[in-house]
DNA sequence: GTCTATATGATGATAGAC
DNA sequence: GTCTATCATCATATAGAC
């Protein structure tokens, strides 16, 4: 029997409390207002530690967009649309990725500070955003299947206007808007559709 | 006859140029990833006269923020819509508030950037996208004045609908997405209402 | 109002003891 | 692997000559 090494906190793993530290901190404050003694401090390490596990301060950024990557979990977020009734899956789909996006908070927080200035991050961006595009899309038309009668560039059209909402209510929107707006505007993406709701 | 003080250079109005390049360097990297000794650089000035003008690197950031306010312009894109047609009409005002969007990159990024951060900066930022919805609520409303029966709430989430995807496609979104999405979205919008449309 | 020179402090990173 | 002490650099901001 092998000892699992992948445990939540392993007993003194000081480079797990730094990256989450960096993350915490650049997430706060953004990436250069964040200082390593900060993270260090934070960390409960001596700041010379941190380069001992990354060479700079700059790859410790890396590492942290790296090791805790955003895409999977909201691209899972997606795979979980088993419901039959169109407006349902719709509003599930959407409460769920403002929740993740909201949970990651942090990550995306940093996404939307650097992606202007370090251009790995936009492309990291902006392939998210078309993959997530996509996602929904294809999530949509399964929705719709034999409901509907619109043509794929519709649903593709309808998808990214659905995701932009998204983007900006779990990410920018803050206070949250009305309360019903998530509702509305569902209603909204299906009301053009030559829809035939009996169920 | 009295000198006229507002010319677009004013003979050696350092100030103006600390302003600029300040504008300019802020947008490109940051807040913070900017020095004080680059922006007297770009303007062309010694470091020490910004401090003369300004009392210290943060309020020259809000003097940016004040002096080159979106705010204004954006609005009266709002205003210019001066035609019958829903569609034609939704069409030009979101083709011209991007653009807005666009000639002010600088600005935004300014925005985008720092409105995590800095608490004054985000309550700017959400006062304006809360104006803005009401703006194009009340416009898309007497664009359909007699031609449509939907209630005011509907009207408000589609203009909600309608300026976070503007807010996307302008601030976000790089490189430009599907060259016809915009067209789709305005159609996608009027959708769902019950327009008698026989122009 | 403009410019030079510089104070003062903090920052990222290193060297080396344990 | 962990920690202390410290270096070299560069930042914002000031003092004061012109």
């Amino acid at each position: 029997m092998t000892i699992d090494n992948t445990k939540e906190l392993p007993p003194e793993e000081a480079r797990t409390r730094i990256l989450n530290a960096a993350q915490t901190l650049f997430a706060a404050h953004g990436f250069n207002a964040t200082t390593t003694k900060a993270i260090a401090e934070a960390a409960g390490v001596p700041g010379g530690l941190i380069f001992y596990y990354f060479p700079s301060k700059k790859a410790l950024l890396a590492s942290v967009l790296k090791e805790r990557n955003v895409l999977i979990e909201l691209s899972t977020v997606v795979e979980t649309l088993r419901v039959s009734d169109p407006r349902t899956a719709l509003m599930t789909l959407a409460v769920h990725y403002i929740e993740s996006l909201r949970q990651h908070r942090e990550l995306t927080a940093i996404l939307l500070r650097e992606f202007l200035s370090h251009r790995e991050i936009a492309e990291q961006f902006h392939a998210l955003r078309e993959e997530h595009v996509a996602l929904i899309a294809s999530s949509i038309q399964k929705l719709l299947q034999g409901k509907c009668t619109s043509p794929a560039q519709q649903i593709q059209a309808r998808a990214r206007t659905f995701l932009y909402n998204l983007i900006v209510i779990g990410i920018i929107e803050e206070p949250p808007a009305p309360p019903h707006f998530i509702e509305e505007m569902v209603d909204i993406l299906l009301g053009g559709l030559q829809l035939s709701v009996n169920a």
